[in-house]
RNA sequence: GGGCCUAUAGCUCAGCGGUAGAGCAGCGGCCUUUUAAGCCGUUGGUCGCGGGUUCGAAUCCCGCUGGGCCCA
């Protein structure tokens, strides 16, 4: 809460407005349409046709602007996205309504019941014959022209964001149609939509550090949940032939462009498919999504060095590449050393890669991935064969020893996607999961848990599957072309301006 | 974790060693088709916080805090 002359003004016209005897926070709003729709009605209706039929309507919203000439008032009334503007009369109106008009303020809410005219200039205008007050807005809208341009309060007052700067509301709708598209097409392909827990006893199906929480009443620790994996498996396990996930997963790493603490992935399990069968239907996701949601195959990314926009191609079929292939490709090296150990090992040396001799072959090929090969993927590029170090829940290459079938998907330089051929096999499971607990030893703090029930509903039979992760978020981001994570969040993780009493010592 | 940038009125921003400024918003007037309305007048500040240098600090230096961007 402020205070400031501001509000104490705003204070001032709150009780005026009592005085006139209206309450100025009713309950019901006297309304018969929303102003985009009537906008959208008339957008052809000319000022003769209103004239020779008059139409009535009633609509509210906030109030955005505000033009006063004395016996006259011009205002923008704003909701959902829309505008209108309401043309006001001392003559046209009772003398409390226009006493009232004299008491609004920005940001305020009313509504306004009259009928359609069209302006001098052709503004499409409502003609006001009563006005309702619905809200007074104790504290000042940011200007009107440059709206809120401090990136911080942005997101930490998110509220004021949307209402300044159209391009956020219009971003984030355009995000919740694209969460409502996936849906429809995993649904249209027989997926089954299912919750898993959120809270998990032992934190499964990624690498990646956890947060931490209590259950008072079992007097038990909980994990905010990494991924939804281990317990989707469970649910093909018990005979799901097909189900996916569209939720929260919370990672304790830090923030950054492409980084928010909790994230939104959909996550899906398919019985009888392999890998090649997810890659298709990732293609297809992604195609529909820029095509159907966004309107065109290829979609504006960043700029280049001249500031021109870059596309990005959704075009079917995706490049498809080893690792070690593209490691190969954009580092320049000679294929044949990333198939042994010890060339490996002086590959990285000569990228200057960190702990080149405690790491393992398999581990240095995935960061030599990252150092060559991922920022400059741009089309979507499907990047297949992974080392198993890095993927101990995936089923391994009969052909490619030491490699595992999966593949991740990058698009304009970013992992968007992870599939694979899911391990069935209990025994290599179990074993997989006790090489990472030797990694805990180690000191990963990112190295997977043992979930021995896991390893039992696998040995009751868990049949051939192809799954698949797509981060929401950083598909929201590319097909609204957001360079930041925060802005295609709602709320992004801030840490707060003032850490409350008490809170400091307690976590000490 | 490292580097660079940033914090001045409700908002958008100037000012960069000599009395704290503008636009919008606000407040008081005038104006019955305005639209970034216009015209006249006017209120509003712990210059993020704490030290230091100086006759004098929003400005220079050090530290802290929040935020942004780049890198690891």
């Amino acid at each position: 809460m402020q205070d400031n002359q501001y509000r104490a003004i705003r204070l001032e016209k709150l009780e005026k407005l009592k005085a006139l005897g209206v309450d100025p926070y009713p309950a019901k709003a006297h309304v018969t349409t929303r102003i985009e729709e009537l906008v959208a009605a008339h957008a052809d209706t000319t000022g003769e046709a209103f004239e020779a039929q008059p139409v009535k309507a009633a609509v509210m919203g906030r109030l955005t602007a505000y033009r006063d000439s004395g016996k006259t008032c011009f205002l923008n009334l704003s909701e959902n996205g829309g505008k209108l503007q309401v043309y006001l009369r001392k003559d046209g109106l009772s003398e409390t309504d226009w006493a009232v008009v004299g008491l609004l303020d920005l940001g305020d809410f009313i509504a306004v019941s009259g009928t359609m005219m069209r302006t001098r200039t052709g503004e499409l205008t409502l003609k006001a014959e009563s006005v309702q007050f619905l809200t007074k807005a104790l504290l000042p809208l940011p200007e009107k022209w440059h709206g809120l341009q401090d990136k911080e309060q942005r997101y930490r007052q998110r509220y004021l964001d949307l209402i300044s700067n159209p391009d956020v509301l219009t971003t984030m709708r355009q995000r919740s149609r694209m969460l409502s598209a996936v849906r429809r097409f995993m649904e249209g392909r027989n997926f089954l939509e299912v919750e898993t827990p959120m809270m998990q006893p032992i934190p499964g199906g990624a690498t990646a550090r956890p947060f931490v929480t209590h259950h008072n009443a079992l007097d038990m620790p909980l994990y905010l949940r990494i991924a939804p994996e281990l317990y989707l498996k469970r649910l093909i396990v018990g005979g799901f032939e097909k189900v996916f996930e569209i939720n929260r997963n919370f990672r304790n790493e830090g923030l950054s462009v492409r980084h928010n603490p909790e994230f939104t992935m959909m996550e899906s399990y398919a019985a009888g498919e392999d890998l090649r069968d997810v890659m298709a239907m990732v293609e297809d996701l992604f195609h529909m999504v820029a095509t159907e949601v966004f309107g065109a195959e290829s979609l504006p990314w960043g700029v280049d060095e001249a500031g021109e926009p870059r596309l990005i191609s959704y075009a079917k079929p995706f490049r498809r590449l080893t690792m070690r292939d593209a490691i190969a490709e954009f580092g320049h090296i000679d294929r044949a050393k990333l198939e042994d150990p010890a060339e490996i090992r002086k590959v990285a040396q000569g990228a200057h890669l960190e702990d080149t001799s405690r790491k393992s072959p398999g581990a240095l090929i995935g960061e030599l991935f990252e150092h060559y090969a991922e920022k400059q993927l741009w089309h979507p590029t499907f990047i297949t064969e992974h080392p198993v170090e890095m993927s101990p829940l995936t089923k391994s290459l009969p052909d490619v020893p030491g490699y595992v079938d999966r593949f991740e998907l990058f698009v304009g330089g970013m992992e968007l996607a992870n599939a694979y051929s899911e391990l069935n096999d209990p025994i290599v499971q179990l074993e997989r999961f006790l090489d990472q607990a030797k990694e805990r030893e180690g000191g990963n703090d990112e190295a997977m848990h043992l979930d021995e029930d896991f390893i039992t509903s696998l040995e009751h039979g868990f049949p051939p599957s192809g799954g698949l992760g797509v981060g929401m978020d950083r598909m929201a981001m590319l097909m609204t072309n957001s360079p930041s994570i925060r802005d295609v969040v709602l709320f992004p993780l801030m840490r707060p301006l003032k850490v409350a009493e008490g809170t400091e010592d307690a976590e000490g």
